[in-house]
DNA sequence: GTCACAATAT
DNA sequence: CATATTGTGA
């Protein structure tokens, strides 16, 4: 810290980037004089050093004596990549590396490894002109971590993997696969603690409000508003606020800013339902104007509590019947639709003509909307499930297999900087295993597997009983890594049992169950919390992530789309309607 | 480029 | 606290 501290803000006299302290090292004495010259010439501190062996001993002598680094990288007495190395270890400095060379294996290897920069000579004015950046740039990831230096610590578990890398063998002979895109560094050992750590640590867990977790904040509103008829009148209604819905759900590592933008959301989500069904109705020509919906709410009464999930699985239910549909409605009943609320008016879609555009893009995907990534329905997923089992989807089976193991994986929280290589890797290949070799599970599992480890994810979903041995946390903070979960992911005998599960279930509720549209209220309804919740996080786990969800081949979703419409096509959602909010 | 989401700003 | 804006990943 020390060093970082000293770094720019000794030559207070000047602008920052001037008096910038610059250690120069290259073997060949020629650039060296030009370097400096040049370096000089930008009114910079130089310090210039034909070994790198030199080079190092002044940085340890002075530690905290430069603001960055600028090496050859072919020298004699030590390797420019050693030297970057030992820098990146020792003192977290910026170091930008040059060569006459732009072979790319060679600049890819500086760059993964840490440097900063790697400039081409004949370097030019311009270029060191601007090195300063660095300097700046890590100033700031600084500052920025140790502002959000809270709860992250548990969160970088997973970190990068590189981080063992501080003996010799850093660099191995070839190239690492995995470009950290940030170098992250070494431990802070050594004195200097500098909490530095500047690229790494950076960003902030983003809370995923995965199925589960949006059931505890369903129920903490219900809890708040007990003796509220209709739900979405109630989470619209002011005194159901991001405070207390926090406080009931209990959750540590939640804040209000999180329940609050999820509130945001999940508002949004129902108004844009209302709207929905007032088209739906008013086409189909029951000018609904009230009431039976709501006496059937009514009746639900001291039941408001399951409102919601009985809405929410309503909605689904028309919602994905209604494609097509609504789709028309629009067309023909333009009205009023302002679809949603201003912010996502703007979107207007492509394509399509004025207003009709947005709603359309609803209407056309609700059926995904609920299983896309990030969006899960807000509680149907389990009947989707259902409806693909009695297709009998070919790919869909397999699809669910193999998603099983993630399954486990619900998250709540997740580290960006993590996934990228890996994550994405691993999503590619799904969709591909599944759809061209349905049978090959195991094959499509194992590949699952490599990818899945790095996944970063904090699990913390209840897995169903059958397959994971209990569910032994229901929340947890965002520390906790759940090794668990691969060996589980992995274990064939899951992927059976859930399987079964699966099928008991099927077996209990006949798909006629989703028949009308009573039915499927009554559904919802049985389903409630207990029983629903119960199967949904017990039966369906798999589906409960939206991650996984999200793996399902668009064919997929078109086939559900046509089962959806047929089984529950004009039914309204009694309960729906009641005056969301605002309306 | 678009979209939805969550974070953050107002 | 509500709502608008921004940042980000897919």
């Amino acid at each position: 810290m020390m060093e970082s501290s000293k770094g720019f803000s000794s030559p207070r006299s000047t602008a920052f980037p001037a008096g910038l302290r610059v250690l120069v090292v290259d073997d060949d004495p020629t650039w060296l004089k030009i370097l400096e010259k040049m370096l000089k010439k930008c009114s910079y501190e130089v310090t210039t050093c034909g070994l790198a062996r030199d080079a190092l001993k002044l940085l340890r002598e002075r530690k905290g004596g430069y603001d960055i680094v600028i090496s050859d990288v072919n020298m004699p007495d030590m390797d420019g990549f050693k030297l970057l190395e030992l820098v990146g270890l020792e003192m977290d400095l910026p170091v930008i590396m040059m060569s006459v060379d732009g072979e790319t294996s060679r600049v890819k290897k500086g760059v993964q490894h840490g440097a900063c920069d790697y400039l081409l000579k004949p370097i030019r004015m311009k270029e060191l002109r601007n090195i300063w950046q660095h300097v700046f740039r890590k100033r700031i990831h600084e500052v920025r971590d140790i502002e959000s230096h809270e709860g992250l610590e548990g969160l970088q578990v997973t970190q990068s993997g590189f981080d063992q890398f501080d003996d010799g063998h850093f660099f191995s002979g070839e190239d690492m696969l995995t470009p950290a895109k940030k170098r992250k560094d070494l431990e802070n050992k050594h004195d200097e603690k500098d909490f530095t750590d500047s690229s790494s640590s950076t960003k902030k867990a983003r809370v995923v409000w995965s199925v589960d977790l949006h059931q505890k904040f369903v129920k903490a509103v219900n809890l708040i508003g007990y003796d509220r008829k209709d739900v979405t009148c109630l989470v619209c209604s002011a005194e159901v606020g991001p405070k207390k819905i926090l406080d009931l759900m209990n959750i540590p590592w939640l804040t209000r800013e999180n329940v609050a933008s999820h509130l945001q959301k999940y508002r949004l989500y129902l108004s844009r339902l209302q709207k929905e069904n007032d088209l739906k109705i008013s086409y189909g020509g029951m000018k609904h104007s009230d009431l039976n919906p709501q006496d059937a709410a009514r009746a639900l009464s001291r039941q408001n509590s399951i409102n919601f999930e009985q809405n929410d699985a309503t909605n689904c239910n028309s919602r994905i019947s209604g494609n097509n549909l609504l789709i028309q409605n629009l067309n023909s009943k333009s009205n009023e639709i302002n679809p949603r609320g201003t912010t996502i008016t703007e979107k207007s879609s492509p394509g399509i003509s004025h207003s009709l555009s947005p709603l359309e893009q609803e209407m056309k995907f609700p059926a995904i909307d609920g299983i896309t990534p990030g969006s899960y329905s807000w509680r149907e997923v389990p009947e989707i499930q259902f409806h693909q089992e009695n297709a009998g989807n070919q790919p869909e089976d397999c699809f669910r297999r193999v998603a099983v193991p993630m399954g486990g994986l619900q998250n709540h929280v997740q580290i960006d900087q993590l996934l990228p290589v890996t994550s994405i890797s691993s999503k590619a290949q799904l969709p591909n295993l599944i759809e061209t070799k349905p049978l090959n599970v195991d094959y499509a599992i194992s590949s699952f597997t490599q990818a899945s480890p790095v996944k970063t994810r904090i699990d913390s979903f209840p897995v169903p009983t059958k397959i994971h041995t209990g569910n032994q946390q229901a929340i947890q903070p965002p520390s906790t890594n759940k090794p668990s979960m691969e060996s589980q992911a992995f274990n064939p005998s899951c992927v059976t049992n859930l399987e079964s599960s699966q099928r008991n279930f099927s077996s209990t509720t006949p798909e006629s169950a989703f028949t009308s549209p009573d039915e499927v209220l009554q559904v919802g309804w049985l389903q409630d919390y207990s029983t629903c919740l119960g199967l949904q996080n017990i039966e369906f786990p798999d589906f409960g992530d939206p991650s996984m969800v999200a793996e399902v081949p668009m064919h997929l979703y078109t086939a559900l789309k046509f089962d959806f419409e047929q089984l529950s096509d004009q039914s309204e959602l009694p309960v729906i309607n009641q005056g969301l909010f605002i309306a």
